[in-house]
DNA sequence: GAGTTTGAAACT
DNA sequence: CAGTTTCAAACTC
């Protein structure tokens, strides 16, 4: 099938141009100078963005620091030499339970670019690490607790930790790593160091468990952290250097991502989002192989926060975004590392997805996503209580698909997935397992079909890719001119042209993405219970928004068609507790860096992002999310977004007719502080720490 | 599960 | 840019 469909699509002029473009490379693969190039290729997006965000020696010194032991390096070794080799899903590598939470959804893709560590290698890590927790706890002061641990394990270790230590003192080698492989030269660079990073923190969390296990406890992260003191610090200062330098270091996303996806077993998520990545550019391509790899495994069963496939979409069209994304994806883990205790509702892998988003992109995809992780979360929790009923039967398939990026599934029969028709390709992630579409080019394999085509569509539309809701802070005036009266500020970036459903049904999709109808909205009879075109419905400030919220009515609707509002009742008094005691204006000041600049240039930002993170954030429900998401966003909008630009408003962006974007200019500068607030944020909205052996 | 409806995306 | 067609999700039965 994929071969007939590949050279069908091969015969189209995206294709061709495609292959034109592979081949050559192909011809030179050999070449030392070719090498070479590749090598470097990877680092050359870092330092072209406006915010260099080179790879930062600190984070890599603390990540030396922490896992030095023989093990990681050999494990880094093996990794990388045998990343190429990784393609075969088969692979049994994830055999055991509590790792095959986390890291199945990689085991299972096709590509499988971005193999986990094994079963082995991971227990291997647990053991050391447990061995090293326990000898910090012994030694709590120790000062050298690596060096320690490491003349405790073994005396490999010294080469081992050399090793390491070239390995992190060297981005470049990191980076440049897999540039022997032809067909996915920056893949092999990033996977390896995210493989390993997931695998320590999966190990890490099952040793507190196992030892100690107060997994459940509010404080298991701090716990987790401190209590090996030298490495949590380290890992912890690694987390902090990155936030705060707001350099995007690949290491940092990587200890991010890792966390994310330990935390929230979103590995799969992650794989999806390769193409994004691969969009995006070398790093994002690193990146992306661990989305890639899993395709397969994505799929299913658990509900992957989608979002962060997604927003890596914008990163292609943007590569300068890629930094920003990288930093957001930073924070994002940032936050799941501080502040775990989102995992237990799953939020972790949604915040450090609308991180990405934000970040950068423009996304759709990445609204979508966090739509899909929102959504499949609030199924599975809502399953929980009710597992019986066709209808959330239903919506949990549905939602699986459509909520987490990564589990999004599609039924294309005639677009090959590469059209915007297809959701999986809309929202910036391959198709997965789960899907039934026919004649499927968005698979990793067609990595360059599909990044040919996304280039095409981005060319026509530059926010093709990015997020269709947008969550408007109404700090901008401008913004709120046109969303004053919307719930939650929330608004599709294009509005809607419904004619028939009155903009009550998910054909809407400004009602599907839980935000009100705006000015910008062609609709006919609108009755958005989010908001109404003309302003009616749902309360005009956010406030009022969520604390009016819908009638009675209204809410049963809303909840019968997102369940997870139910759920968002309960968070909201749990999680959003913080946001609310926040003052908004204090909030904002803080936040305003990484609002998304929904409307802003930033094509692929932020406002997805923003979205996302309400959405999954809050389970997406769409009207009460809005203050929480609200909140959110302005915490994080960026001010020069807020304050003026241009493309501020999407209003702005859009054409008259509204289907068309300006293409964002980015520029993205990710203050420190905005990184600081998002931390802040999650610190305070999570009050506990959920058990980490649960993977949702 | 099949068929219909709907509106976005794509095309002209 | 408007109109039309194509497409796949959403929905209904």
């Amino acid at each position: 099938m994929e071969e007939d469909n590949s050279k069908g699509v091969m015969g189209t002029p995206e294709k061709s141009k495609n292959n034109e473009i592979a081949n050559p490379i192909s011809k030179f693969e050999d070449s030392p100078v070719f090498n070479f190039i590749n090598s470097l290729s990877p680092i050359k997006p870092v330092k072209s963005l406006p915010i260099t965000q080179t790879i930062n020696p600190l984070t890599f010194e603390y990540l030396q620091s922490v896992f030095t032991s023989p093990r990681v390096s050999s494990l880094k070794e093996s990794r990388f030499l045998r990343r190429n080799q990784l393609s075969d899903p088969s692979k049994p590598e994830f055999s055991s339970n509590d790792h095959k939470e986390n890291l199945d959804p990689m085991a299972s893709n096709s590509d499988a670019s971005n193999m986990p560590p094994s079963s082995e290698e991971c227990s291997n890590l647990i053991v050391e690490f447990s061995k090293n927790l326990e000898y910090n706890r012994v030694n709590p002061n120790n000062p050298n607790s690596n060096d320690s641990y490491e003349n405790k394990i073994d005396q490999n270790k010294q080469n081992t930790s050399c090793d390491w230590d070239d390995f992190i003192s060297s981005p470049s080698n990191l980076l440049t790593f897999g540039s022997s492989d032809n067909t996915e030269p920056h893949k092999q660079s990033v996977d390896p160091a995210t493989n390993y990073y997931t695998c320590i923190k999966n190990a890490i969390q099952n040793t507190l468990m196992v030892s100690g296990g107060r997994a459940g406890e509010s404080h298991e992260p701090e716990n987790l952290f401190t209590q090996p003191e030298e490495e949590s610090e380290m890992m912890m200062e690694s987390s902090k250097t990155t936030v705060d330098v707001n350099a995007g270091s690949s290491i940092s996303n990587l200890c991010e991502n890792m966390d994310y996806q330990h935390l929230s077993g979103l590995y799969r998520g992650m794989k999806r989002r390769s193409l994004v990545y691969n969009m995006a550019g070398p790093h994002e391509k690193h990146l992306a192989d661990n989305s890639s790899s899993d395709s397969g495994n994505d799929s299913s069963q658990r509900v992957l926060p989608p979002g962060i496939g997604l927003h890596l979409n914008a990163l292609a069209s943007n590569p300068n975004d890629y930094n920003n994304v990288v930093n957001h994806d930073s924070l994002a883990s940032r936050r799941l590392l501080i502040g775990p205790g989102l995992h237990a509702n799953f939020h972790p892998p949604i915040f450090s997805g609308q991180e990405l988003l934000r970040t950068n992109v423009t996304d759709y995809s990445l609204e979508r996503e966090i739509e899909n992780v929102d959504n499949g979360v609030v199924q599975v929790e809502n399953e929980e209580i009710n597992p019986s009923s066709p209808k959330k039967k239903r919506r949990r398939l549905e939602q699986a698909g459509e909520g987490e990026g990564s589990c999004k599934r599609c039924n294309c029969k005639k677009s090959k997935c590469l059209k915007l028709y297809c959701e999986c390709f809309a929202a910036g992630v391959y198709c997965v397992e789960p899907c039934a579409c026919i004649d499927c080019f968005n698979k990793p394999i067609h990595e360059d079909t599909v990044l040919a085509t996304r280039k095409q569509i981005e060319s026509r539309n530059p926010l093709a890719f990015a997020p269709k809701v947008i969550r408007g802070s109404g700090s901008s005036s401008e913004i709120r001119d046109d969303f004053s009266k919307t719930p939650a500020s929330a608004r599709h970036k294009r509005g809607c042209n419904c004619k028939k459903s009155g903009c009550l049904k998910k054909y809407c999709e400004c009602y599907q993405g839980g935000v009100g109808c705006s000015i910008n909205c062609r609709c006919e009879g609108c009755k958005n219970a989010f908001g109404r075109k003309d302003g009616s419905g749902v309360s005009s400030t956010d406030h009022e928004f969520e604390e009016d919220e819908t009638n009675t009515s209204e809410k049963a609707e809303m909840n019968a068609i997102f369940p997870q509002i139910t759920i968002r009742d309960n968070l909201d008094q749990t999680m959003d507790y913080s946001l609310h005691a926040t003052p908004l204006t204090a909030v904002r000041q803080l936040a305003q860096p990484n609002k998304r600049p929904s409307f802003s240039s930033i094509p692929s930002s932020n406002f997805a992002a923003s979205q996302e993170f309400e959405k999954s954030s809050f389970f997406q429900a769409p009207p009460k999310f809005g203050q929480f998401s609200e909140t959110i966003e302005d915490y994080e909008m960026p001010e020069f977004l807020l304050e003026g630009s241009p493309n501020s408003g999407a209003k702005l962006s859009l054409s008259p007719n509204g289907k068309r974007v300006t293409p964002p200019k980015r520029r993205l500068e990710r203050s420190s502080t905005g990184l600081r607030s998002s931390r802040k944020l999650i610190l305070r909205s999570i009050p506990s720490f959920p058990s980490l052996t649960h993977n949702q």
